[in-house]
DNA sequence: GATGTGGGTTCTAAAACGAAACTGACTTGT
DNA sequence: ACAAGTCAGTTTCGTTTTAGAACCCACATC
């Protein structure tokens, strides 16, 4: 399966190193779930005041949140995903659903619906020219410029 | 958008104590390009021994790499991917997408297409029922019980 | 003026990480 | 037989991250 290939390792790596950690990807989570304040995030989440302080600093830096302040004295910021963060629930889908799936869950048995026909779903590959979808083994890695040649 | 709900919280948690760190996912990838040895995966990923060595653990506890011995004097093993393993590729995979996506990526250019046509994957969420893609914005949480109700 | 709230910072201890060397059980070459 | 090499780790030690608790500051409210 060439799902990768060895000049994407950079990408990944990077990728990883902003929201590869505990926390991040929680943040991001609760932030799509309406989750807006400083405070707010760190109750939720119960994650120490610093480290907050500093993975939101990073998930800025990485374009996926966005600080915004919404009233001026005392200045008070929100922190909301950017397109890019809302960008990544795929990936946090892909993670639920893999652990709702495969860890052993003693207690919940939580799972992700199409909700207007609440069926269970499925996480694809799709082709558009093709309109079809497929496994990871007809996923290959190529480089942008002969991709659309 | 209705991702997950509290009940849930637990599983991603648990989900990403086990992969939520800087080298599991890096680890998983090796595995996926059929790296299977102890010193392969420290070469290939410049991760330091004893890590490496923690991270197999973490990962054969977690049911998502399994060790094999494949000779017996010395006894020496191989780490390759259980079925769990593999089906994490789907979030693998939505994270390369998003890096190559919406990471400053500087020099390379590498993008993930449909092997058979090279067209670039996207990735989505099926519904085998209404046989449809969606967005993350159709994606509800329910319990087992009601979800086939 | 006392108390509360939101958004942090400082300080210190604990845990994770990394580099390099070492171990142990064999295999291969001479 | 003896030296060197391979594989799969472990040990040691120093550095970096992370966690937690407490503190700080600007302002708002009672």
């Amino acid at each position: 399966m060439a799902v990768t290939d060895t000049s994407s390792i950079t990408t990944l790596e990077r990728t990883l190193k902003l929201v590869g950690d505990r926390w991040s990807i929680l943040i991001i989570r609760a932030a799509l779930r309406g989750v807006r304040r400083f405070d707010d995030y760190q109750a939720d989440l119960g994650i120490a005041r610093p480290i907050l302080t500093s993975r939101l600093r990073r998930l800025i830096d990485g374009g996926v949140i966005a600080k915004e302040q919404y009233q001026a004295r005392p200045p008070r910021y929100e922190y909301r995903l950017t397109p890019a963060g809302v960008a990544l629930s795929p990936a946090l889908v892909a993670l639920v659903q893999w652990g709702e799936h495969h860890m052993d869950h003693g207690d919940n048995d939580v799972v992700l619906v199409h909700a207007p026909c609440g069926t269970e779903l499925e996480q694809g590959f799709w082709c558009r020219r093709c309109a079809t979808t497929f496994t990871p083994a007809a996923v290959r890695a190529t480089s942008r410029d002969t991709a659309s040649s």
